[in-house]
RNA sequence: GAUUCCGUAGCUCAGCUGGUAGAGCAAUACACUUUUAAUGUAUGGGUCCUGGGUUCGAAUCCCAGCGGGAUCACCA
């Protein structure tokens, strides 16, 4: 490995503070009393607080200015200004903490700790005089550097942004240190996260674990990773879903169970997919889909004040609300809406008709609720944008879900689209065993007719079901999906710390 | 998977119809004790993604590969 000039001057630099008897990778706790945040909120000059802090993070800048200097320090919590000048930091004959250590030894991207005391400058910045200065930890690369200006307007300015999307990617921790929105992102998510299982706890659901090793894989229409088992010398699967493991936990006598899960499916990535992803799932027994659909508004509008302080969130172009109620459409009236086409009525044939009328082309091994799912898919889905529940599905496309109880060839299914896709998905489940056996065996014959995605027959979920089911409604909600509406991002890639990659360098095996 | 664009200094980017590499920031040296994209002067820093080809000569043109972005298709 090439080092750059750079890298081979910070290299020297560590030794040379070995030399002079600094350990540039201290053991020691650096016992911190405040953060950049909380002093820049809440010093006073008039009070004269803080005048005794401790407070440790990256050097992010200087601007030396002989015997005193200004720099920035980040912590945690955002950048303050710390003032060094040589006769404080070094009080006696000997100047080498300032005129070595601090001009010369340190870099950008190293951390210290300080103490001092606070004060504002002539400009009115708010600074940490620093009194004393200790190297926490040396860095041997050179970060990015960003400089940030805000201009009379208020408008801040950004140069030399860290933008390449795949270094940001592949160094997500350089990405953190000089991106500050990134870092709000992710706080954001985790926020959102801890909303719902707040929320979700507070009715009294139980947070579980099931397998993501699993035997079979199912609750899903996907094609999944297969890994295998040494001592058991067997296939197991990564799953694809939680549901049909806690479906069987209601049938083992849990009122409501759900499960912040990874799943994986092994299929192409895009801005909406990542081989790995995150889902809630919830079952609540006693219960139906219009009840969940209740409680998805409420819990998703509460996802939005915890995150923003208002229902309203800015994504993209558009304003969308979350305040309770959302729109209600059946498929039906959807469709209608936005093509003026009743579709209620027809067979398969008219279907076929009316979308290749509608320019939208079709595969013609699909059935009557594949045509029906792309006409909307095509024709609504995208226009969509406020939170707009969508109800009844066709039974083909929904092989654990119940039919419904008044209209023939549906189910008790619905969605809640917004901003032009699908933030989750939610059925009455299906708990009558002789009729999930019968919806397995359509999975295999699409599966033997070369659908790779179909389900496989589960005979221990069968045989769960035979036990006895109670009526239960679930719930499913895409947790990168919501956070990349919550977080106004493009792309998936940025709603995940490590999003998957191709390899740097082909490894050659 | 398809189309398309991109890959040059630590970072952000110039580099024309081919003539052997530039800027700003960062770095180094000096000056400067309330600056803030600090400033001034000077200096160093490059596998131009990789491998072939064309050519007297390739960062530039051609081919192949690797990596990435965007859009589209499947899917959450």
């Amino acid at each position: 490995m090439q080092l750059s000039e750079q890298e081979l001057r910070r290299r020297h630099e560590r030794e040379e503070l070995q030399k002079m008897g600094i350990n540039p990778y201290p053991s020691e706790l650096f016992d911190v009393t405040a953060t950049a945040k909380e002093i820049k909120d809440n010093f006073d000059p008039e009070q004269n607080n803080y005048q005794e802090v401790s407070l440790a993070g990256r050097l992010m800048s200087r601007r030396i200015m002989g015997k005193a200097s200004f720099a920035e320090l980040m912590d945690s919590s955002g950048r303050i200004q710390i003032y060094v000048s040589r006769d404080d930091i070094a009080p006696g004959e000997n100047k080498d903490l300032y005129n070595t250590v601090f001009k010369k030894m340190l870099d950008i991207g190293d951390f210290i700790g300080v103490k001092g005391y606070v004060f504002k400058t002539q400009v009115g910045e708010t600074s940490v005089h620093v009194t004393e200065l200790k190297l926490l930890a040396k860095s041997l690369k050179p970060l990015p550097i960003v400089k940030r200006e805000v201009d009379e307007n208020g408008v801040e300015h950004v140069y030399d942004a860290f933008s390449d999307p795949e270094l940001r990617y592949r160094q997500r921790y350089v990405d953190l240190v000089v991106n500050p929105d990134v870092r709000d992102t992710f706080i954001k998510r985790t926020k959102l996260v801890n909303t719902m299982r707040e929320y979700l706890n507070e009715r009294g659901y139980l947070e579980v674990e099931t397998p993501i090793l699993q035997p079979l894989y199912g609750g899903a229409a996907a094609r999944p990773f297969k890994t295998h088992h040494n001592t058991l010398d067997m296939t197991l699967y990564l799953r694809i879903a939680n549901e049909l493991y806690l479906k069987r936990l209601i049938v083992g006598g849990f009122d409501g169970v759900y499960e912040f899960s990874k799943d994986f499916r092994n299929e192409g990535m895009s801005r909406f997919h990542n081989p790995e992803f995150t889902q809630v799932e919830l079952y609540v027994a006693y219960k139906d889909y219009y009840w969940m659909m209740d409680l998805v508004e409420e819990m998703v509008e509460r996802v939005a004040i915890a995150l923003h302080g208002t229902t309203e969130v800015q994504v993209g172009e558009n304003v969308i609300n979350f305040a309770r109620p959302w729109k209600r459409f059946t498929m039906f009236e959807a469709i209608q809406h936005f093509t003026g086409i009743d579709i209620s009525e027809m067979d398969e044939a008219q279907l076929r008709e009316t979308a290749t009328g509608l320019g939208i082309k079709l595969d013609p091994n699909i059935g009557k609720g594949k045509i029906i799912d792309e006409i909307f898919g095509e024709k609504c889905e995208g226009q969509l944008i406020q939170p707009t529940f969508i109800t009844d599905y066709p039974v083909e496309m929904s092989p654990l879900a119940k039919k419904h109880r008044s209209k023939e060839g549906l189910v008790e299914r619905f969605e809640a689209i917004c901003n032009g896709k699908e933030i989750c998905n939610s059925f009455s489940e299906l708990n009558d065993p002789i009729d999930q056996r019968a919806r397995f065996e359509e999975q295999l014959e699409l599966g033997k007719r070369g659908d790779t995605e179909a389900m496989v027959l589960d005979e221990d979920f069968l045989r769960a079901l035979e036990y006895g089911m109670p009526p239960t409604a679930g719930l499913g909600i895409g947790i990168d999906r919501l956070s990349m509406i919550m977080t106004n991002s493009h792309s998936i890639q940025d709603v995940l710390f490590f999003p998957q990659m191709k390899p740097e360098h082909r490894q050659d095996s």
